[in-house]
DNA sequence: CTACATGCTCAAGTAACTTGAGGAGCAAGT
DNA sequence: ACTTGCTCCTCAAGTTACTTGAGCATGTAG
């Protein structure tokens, strides 16, 4: 597989890719005669981890550290565990609190009428209620899938 | 309220809310005879605004659009509630994609038993279904509060 | 009145990528 | 054989949303 392959079946773009290889997520990347990158399945699979990984807010080093633990032949779980149990706990927290903040978007859109802020309204009063939302805990709020 | 106050407030770093005012989300910010920053509970509703959007991977820019909308005097609802649609559809799909992933972690963690991958476990399997999860589609795994 | 916390500005650093320049390889059509 | 056009390569620089740090002024408590 070239890597516009994998780019189409992880859906991840080929940059990227050869970023992740470049901070040592892929292990060893072969190159063809031409000197292009050749990928096999296991790099396809590899790179839906980290995808999935990330998508839950993990950094790459995170993520790194992850694939070192389970490649490593001595007890990784215990380590593993940590890190898994720790984001599981972050991610249940996000999910709530952008539960309710879904809710109160959702809310807000519902009850913007053209009746109520039409041609002569000043101000749109929809989003007045946003700003009295909790915010959630700084410890929470960590990067969630950043860029 | 100086900028301390303010950070203790909202939970937001000085320095961020600094980064805000730079960039026009907090409208003008009048200074006190000594040259710093003094801050109204305006400005604490609009901080937590801005918070709010951002948790649910709204850029800055997007914010900025919405504040800008919101202040202004000819109808601003349409445009303000096509953006908060968008925004409600993205966040509806990204936490069912997160409540799968979610149930995944903590199957996988829960499977990770000292018995099942103690000192002679030559690799921990515990991750290797990870890698099989469906990546969510390109279109919504748009950064998801990046940072 | 000395500490020390807090604030200011400005420049540079960070994560995780993307974009662009400049160049080469490959596959298909003519 | 040739040209067209897509894909790939590298390397440098740009992007977003901030943080960190240097160097300096100011405010507050003992």
């Amino acid at each position: 597989m070239d890597i516009g392959t994998v780019a189409r079946r992880t859906g991840l773009a080929a940059s990227a890719i050869r970023y992740y290889e470049e901070q040592g997520l892929l292990g060893t990347v072969v190159r063809g005669e031409n000197g292009r990158r050749r990928y096999t399945l296991a790099h396809v699979e590899r790179l839906t981890f980290v995808q999935n990984c990330r998508d839950t807010g993990m950094s790459l080093e995170t993520v790194a550290e992850l694939l070192r633990l389970t490649a490593g032949t001595r007890q990784p779980c215990p380590q593993a565990k940590q890190i898994v149990d720790g984001q599981v706990e972050r991610l249940r927290a996000r999910l709530v609190q952008m539960q309710s903040f879904l809710a109160k978007l959702e809310d807000f859109s519902g009850a913007c009428s053209p009746e109520r802020c039409g041609a002569g309204a000043v101000e749109c009063t929809i989003f007045a209620g946003l700003a009295e939302t909790v915010p959630i805990s700084a410890a929470h709020r960590a990067p969630l899938r950043c860029g």
